[in-house]
DNA sequence: GTTGGCACTCTCCCTTTACGAGTGCTAATA
DNA sequence: TATTAGCACTCGTAAAGGGAGAGTGCCAAC
């Protein structure tokens, strides 16, 4: 059954109310709202069918009306008035995302720190890297028992570790490993570095003190560790801010299966095209810990093969509009910051483009 | 007027109870479990008395006894028994220990994290360094327009940035800003670092590009922020573990506190000497959100001028024995890993001298 | 198709009641 | 003098009752 422009009305101005209220709304209160011509009665007539047709459900019988999963992802798709950033707003926010420019591995968390702050809900980042290799190798001689090992990855970070030693090397011993090591284990992934490599490698710098060894577990650290996702959840606590977590129990269950971060990452096959922002309604969720509460997400470019990923946790009556509009905002910003050229000019407030899973209808 | 031996046993009988039940106790309880072959009736004329003494207080009337922070006061400094971990534990908590052995800049957020988990109650961790300085200076040439910057810091720590320049500059530029900053700029605290000293180099190098800028904010960087304490704060949803924090009201205040984690900080004042547990309950702390609940701190040495502190939080009810025993446990193993040598030796348990403020009595 | 009216059905909140744990006191006992 | 048994009393908690109010569903009129 096609869904009239005046039913579209009123599914709104449930939502939205409910959204401000936490509380069933009633047909006298759209009424007075809604800015349609027509009686409370005729309302109710029309909510009738909603619920028949799945988008509003009623708590019990002689309550008001609260939106269904469908009823919000219905809002989320057509109804919701896509807001802007105000100007005060989007250069308060750009001043903040400036204090922060530092490396994107420190940066993970102040996103999702930001993320939490500027919503007031749970916020969550995380970024997957393709896999890096070690593009130049640097060993800095500090003393007799003492030298840095420098790396640079194909991300362009630089990774470094002080070794020392049991034993006396001399300057020329770290040398010649450098030279090796550059030759060797550089544009090489993890699985290439083969104990055959490594001693092939310790053969021909004559190196009897296991040095070698030493350096070559850092590379493999390193480069297991920059494949590896990171995640970062922050401001849990806010949740506790939603009425509809006001049973510690639900509240902390929410709360542990958040803090165990890396659980969101199976959810990461669906990454977000970049411009994009991604609404998960309910039990549009894959976690079961998530079933009833919503999780919008953005993603960011932050170069070198990196894409980014920030969420925001909230119960299914949530700030949609809002908080998608502020996570596009943030995801630009880092993307402008951190990511390759082709990023939007400064300032430019994009078209929100907002999707999710609409094949479930 | 003294505590007679009888009482004693009682008060600990009480306290032990309430840790356990987190509900009022009463003299059958007591009367049952505490092996002192007397009835309730003589427990409760004691009871009475513990009462008048300000060890315990009644909710209301007809109502079981619960400690006041002068009885948990009395019970850690006098009366627990201090409990020792067993065998397993001990290995247990080893191995995960071994398993975080990183920089410290690392550790700290699995100090806490590890605390956390053990102790089941939210817990901190944070070190506050001596002022650093720079010790080693080296610039890497990568490339007409990038360079990496490496400092080897007084703590033997090292960092590194990756700088990018919109201009070309030649590899002799760099190795002669090597030189001047390794002759200049080590060796000194964050202040000497004046305009003047940045003009001078700027003009014994011939840098006309504004690269010696550049690498004296990343000087002034690394030095204040290693001069900041850090802090982190993990599991604070443990609370809702709790039944004294089954109001979502008074566990967002106390969450909200804690996520806000450098509050701490100005109680540091009171870091605990290293093999001692402060207990800090009630009351007795400073911060007026932490006044109906307890913390526990414990501090290792870092070594290198730097200590560090893990603290636990929880509500006064708290499994004091347990927790200190854990937090001892962690710390030494900590002042072991990353301190000076005069730690204990591996696998010895240490003596646990709990102490606390004991002057408002 | 829309509206006013009205009986009906819920939940929410307040009060009442009953119960039981635990006390305080007194008088008896060692 | 210290301890104990007994008993009346207190108070909080949980279950049960009882409006009040918000909101519905339906019907008949427009």
């Amino acid at each position: 059954m096609a869904i009239s422009e005046r039913k579209k009305k009123i599914l709104a101005a449930v939502v939205d109310a409910y959204i401000r209220t936490a509380e069933p709304v009633g047909s006298k209160a759209i009424a007075e709202s809604a800015g349609l011509g027509c009686s409370s009665a005729t309302i109710r007539n029309e909510l009738a069918e909603l619920v028949a047709m799945g988008y509003l459900e009623q708590p019990h019988t002689s309550a008001g009306r609260v939106p269904t999963p469908m009823g919000y992802r219905m809002y989320v798709n057509e109804l919701m008035d896509q807001q802007r950033l105000s100007i005060e707003e989007s250069e308060d926010l750009n001043r903040r995302l400036n204090q922060k420019l530092q490396e994107l591995d420190d940066t993970i968390s102040d996103v999702s720190r930001l993320a939490s702050q500027l919503t007031d809900y749970p916020a969550m980042a995380l970024t997957t890297r393709e896999a890096v290799t070690i593009v130049r190798f640097d060993l800095i001689y500090v003393d007799a028992n003492t030298f840095i090992i420098v790396v640079m990855l194909s991300d362009h970070t630089v990774r470094n570790k002080l070794v020392r030693l049991p034993i006396s090397v001399d300057e020329k011993m770290i040398r010649k490993l450098s030279t090796l090591f550059n030759a060797n284990f550089t544009h090489i992934g993890e699985d290439a570095i083969t104990p055959v490599l490594i001693n092939s490698t310790e053969r021909s710098a004559d190196d009897t003190m296991g040095i070698t060894a030493v350096i070559s577990s850092f590379v493999i650290e390193v480069l297991s560790s920059s494949a590896a996702p990171s995640a970062f959840v922050s401001g849990e606590n806010r949740l506790l801010n939603q009425p509809e977590f006001r049973d510690p129990d639900k509240a902390h269950r929410l709360m542990s299966y958040l803090s165990g971060g890396g659980h969101i990452l199976p959810e990461g096959g669906l990454f977000p095209d970049s411009n994009e922002v991604r609404v998960l309604i309910g039990p549009e969720n894959v976690a079961e810990e998530l079933k009833d509460s919503s999780v919008v997400i953005a993603s960011y470019d932050a170069g070198d093969n990196t894409r980014g990923l920030i969420g925001v946790v909230g119960p299914t009556r949530m700030d949609y509009s809002a908080v998608a509009a502020k996570l596009r905002f943030l995801a630009d910003g880092l993307s402008r910051r951190l990511g390759g050229g082709e990023a939007p000019p400064e300032g430019m407030h994009n078209k929100l483009i907002i999707k999710g899973d609409t094949n479930n209808e």
